[in-house]
DNA sequence: CCCTAAACTAGACGTTGTCAAGATAAGCGT
DNA sequence: ACGCTTATCTTGACAACGTCTAGTTTAGGG
């Protein structure tokens, strides 16, 4: 069972196939491209015959789905660490290190993040339950923070607060994918871009009407 | 060359095929998403051989940023149509306006949209020319309708109005982008999260730091 | 009226996603 | 030790795709 066919030269099963096709999927889509993958050539690269993948995953889309989801996961571990590093900041500077660190993940993960929020992703039904949790988790656990927060006083009380979490989303998504695909113009300055839409965020959220 | 295949039964020559092509791939992709277009089925649709198309555009992705162009131009003719009708509003109202028009192209038009500030089309050299010249225009009128707007005292004179305008780009888009592909939980209340963006920039807009 | 160029077609090639049928190996109870 | 079940992997096949090459048809200017 915990043979692995790289090790072992050439065993009929492969033992990891796949935890690597998981893996190798990912580089191929962050060095080459969408375009570049095919389940052919990933089963090749692999060093494995081409319909191999198919007793892991129901078919391409489900691979896809399953990567998604993994990216899910990183992205949580890697907004709560952002988030422990910054909670004795005043409420401006954590909002500042929330955007850059969103935006930061996004950009040096656009492998995970294109299909994270991709509209495939999404239209499919592969992973409609699953892949629907991990997403609307994440969510639901930022407006509850923020609501905690407004509770202590933090946060102007007449602010709806899934109002703004849904603007704050869209305004990071937003960021997030106009630097992804390269449409910004000068995309050199990510901090400063961040910067900005925080201030612009926690205005709405300290200023009474 | 006026004669249609439409119109006169069966001639060899279609005579509107370019513009046809353009129409029937917007249609496609509204109807039934980028996965179910093909140029094969297109052309057999259009009643023309497969490789018909290749005369008029050089690949597949080239009918794609031909498509993403006529996109730049409707989206410029939507805005500006907008715009004019909300000229004599106050500036709060205005920015409702912008951007209730910009979000409902976006998901009026998702086929075009889509393409127009779609990563493929992005990183395609095909039309880095005059594809990036609309884009970029539309972008830069914008930033000089505000700027004007500033010289006359209707925007703080301390705000960074380009660094404000990437932000409220990436806000709309954000947003845009999270209706269309579905991930919003509740996309009913369209106008209600517009104007909680647009206020968020007004309030960026209209108050010294 | 012919001739050039534009518009269109037919055929072919390599690649893709996926299905069906068969081969192999691992793990289990006996 | 042995056979059975089941997970895993392979080969062969099919239709659809993007695109290339070579040939065919038509329009319009000299």
């Amino acid at each position: 069972m915990a043979n692995r066919r790289a090790q072992c030269g050439s065993s009929y099963h492969h033992g990891d196939l796949k935890a690597v096709l998981l893996n190798e999927t990912a580089r191929i889509l962050r060095e080459e491209g969408e375009e570049a993958l095919s389940l052919r050539r990933l089963a090749t690269t692999v060093g494995v015959s081409r319909t191999a993948p198919y007793h892991h995953f129901k078919n391409k889309q489900s691979l896809l789905c399953a990567v998604a989801e993994e990216g899910f996961v990183r992205f949580d571990q890697a907004m709560k660490l952002a988030m422990r590093k910054s909670l004795a900041q005043e409420g401006r500077e954590m909002m500042r290190d929330y955007a850059r660190a969103y935006v930061r993940f996004a950009v040096n993960n656009r492998e995970y993040y294109d299909l994270m929020y991709g509209a495939k992703t999404w239209r499919s039904d592969v992973l409609a339950k699953s892949l629907a949790k991990s997403a609307r988790g994440t969510l639901r656990a930022n407006i509850e923070r923020l609501q905690t927060w407004q509770a202590r006083g933090g946060i102007e009380p007449s602010i709806d607060v899934p109002g703004f979490a849904q603007v704050a989303w869209g305004t990071l998504h937003g960021i997030s994918r106009l630097l992804i695909d390269g449409i910004y113009t000068d995309s050199a300055s990510v901090r400063r871009i961040c910067d900005n839409a925080a201030d612009m965020l926690w205005y709405r959220l300290a200023h009474e009407r």
